[in-house]
DNA sequence: TACTTGGGCGCAATCGTTTGTAGTATCGTT
DNA sequence: AACGATACTACAAACGATTGCGCCCAAGTA
């Protein structure tokens, strides 16, 4: 029922033909048709309540007014901010956004991304890549534009929004450093990952220009990003280096699982040894002792992410350029100086 | 480049007409045609890889394939698993799934829904509503069909999804009451949604049921489901009844802050006094001690939604029904018997 | 043989827009 | 008064699919 109003409707409500109407409904060519026209057009498009049909006009445009945003794991808190933040911007514009969820694995992204072309988005925010993929050339292919975001490719010109993670762990090192720290550890996140590989080497960077010992040592990787393969990881580490006195993690659940490791040795988090953790997911406050974490700003990073796919979509052929944005450091209860 | 293969491409490869070649393709109407020439229009479009463009098939049809999901508050961990449930059963179906985020309060939950319509959802998944809601109705004068998730109205005939408060408040309580447990509290969460009075109503029968004393003094409400207001409460609960030895939250976050509250009298939780969350939240086996809690099947949730979503975009018209997902208890370090 | 029946297919309209082109006033110019 | 230029506006063809209708031809019946 309540049949939409047409462009025709409005048309014979004005008087004209329906392609005046289009053309004075739309403000890039209005200054063709006549202003009294447009305006009696304008007034009879709101009085019917006049609203195009987004199917119709992305028929003939070649436009669908959405962008596609494919997610690797939608349960994953970290994705919530990212997603807002995007959306935030994306609708300013008139953009609805198709979520995409690829929790089976690398192949069911590649399957996800290209419904998502099959659908004709006409861009495209992935936080799925991973450091070797072949999703992004495959959207060159449809001429659609990218933007990544969190993780990048190890080499590809592509539009990239990430965290500062050579930042990140400076604030962290410096926050140590200054707090008297200096027999320091780091749980390093697979190597596999852009952000494995990018916090450990800021690590040893950092340490080498607090004046620290940087020993490869006194690095430990987790196999993932989890808090089992944290607690192996931090218990290793202690085993080797009992004479530490701070822990950098490259992931909050990382850190939370030196506390484990910690507490078996019957040493106490924040007074004995020191941690902090990375990301700043919820919750961290409420834990005992609350964790010091690297606060990434993932709703920026999704806005600035539709923001530069908003620019690439528009034409605007910029140098993909790779923006990293500034992280900051929540202080809290696990960090402390040394006896 | 690489233009979308179109149905005319199809047809002049397999030597038919396109509409003939739209018959065999379409598994509903490919008995009209010759078996033999559905088999070549079928290789011919194999072979050219073609895709029907959506947009072109969703103006005859009035359809798009796509279903609209409008969430309260993206960030907040509960919908992810929604997100993820309702997302794996609409993908099998070939349904793509427009995400609204409406975190700018309900005026904008409604545009954001107003702005759905206007796309032309052929569905709307609401986990926004509150207990007397427009945006039903609203979607009702499009013909759109709407099935509530996580909460509900007061009393119209929409489908809905959710858990099941009183079975999952009885868990908590005869968890509870096995345990030796006899001065149980409750803090509810506010009155103006749906499961805060769902929860109190059941906590009171559950008492009552297990023969403890149900008396509403045992009962203090949060103003918010957050963690300060859950103090102030909890605080308000523990002076009035100083001899609880057990805590039933509506909430997760109600229930971390009662640890404060209990700590702050110099007790100990899971010991002096035993404390369950609600809804089972990540990280909770992270605190200390690790929160008991309800556990809502919230991926579940999301799915079912959607699998009743599908039906009613079938056209299947039967009646309404509310559905009320089976909880289950997480037992951890936060109950045990009372001393 | 003529006539009906119906299976299989093509024709063309349609969905609601956008947009290239052609047409028609109006105006100023000579 | 006749002309071209200018400024609007209408016409119609797309976009890529679906679908009611009618045509054609082969098979079945009398």
């Amino acid at each position: 029922m309540a049949d939409r109003t047409t462009l025709k409707d409005v048309a014979r409500e004005a008087g004209v033909h329906v392609s005046t109407a289009s053309r004075a409904l739309n403000p890039s060519t209005s200054s063709v048709v006549n202003p009294d026209t447009v305006e009696r057009v304008l007034g009879a498009a709101r009085r019917l309540g006049y609203r195009p049909h987004p199917l119709a006009r992305g028929l003939r445009t070649n436009q669908t007014m959405s962008v596609g945003v494919v997610i690797p794991d939608v349960e994953n808190p970290l994705f919530g901010p990212i997603i807002a933040g995007a959306e935030s911007v994306l609708v300013e514009e008139g953009y609805s956004m198709l979520i995409g969820n690829a929790d089976r694995g690398q192949s069911h992204a590649e399957t996800v991304v290209a419904d998502m072309l099959e659908r004709h988005v006409d861009g495209l925010i992935l936080a799925t890549v991973i450091r070797k993929d072949p999703q992004p050339s495959l959207a060159a292919g449809h001429n659609v534009p990218v933007v990544l975001v969190n993780r990048t490719l190890d080499n590809d010109p592509v539009p990239a929004i990430l965290g500062d993670d050579h930042a990140g762990i400076g604030l962290a090192v410096k926050h140590l450093a200054s707090l008297g720290h200096r027999r320091i550890g780091h749980i390093a996140g697979p190597s596999s990952t852009s952000t494995g590989l990018a916090r450990r080497d800021a690590f040893m960077s950092w340490m080498r220009n607090e004046g620290l010992e940087a020993d490869p040592e006194v690095v430990e990787e987790a196999e993932w990003y989890q808090v089992e393969p944290g607690y192996v990881a931090a218990d290793a580490l202690l085993d080797r280096h009992p004479e530490l006195t701070a822990i950098v993690a490259a992931n909050d659940l990382l850190g939370l699982a030196c506390y484990r490791a910690i507490r078996a040795r019957g040493k106490d988090v924040g007074t004995d040894i020191s941690v902090t953790g990375y990301n700043d997911i919820p919750l961290l406050d409420l834990m005992q002792p609350p964790l010091t974490a690297v606060r990434i700003p993932y709703r920026q990073m999704g806005a600035q992410a539709a923001a530069t796919l908003l620019k690439l979509m528009a034409g605007d052929a910029e140098p993909p350029a790779t923006i990293r944005l500034a992280p900051s450091l929540a202080v809290r209860g696990s960090t402390g100086s040394p006896r």
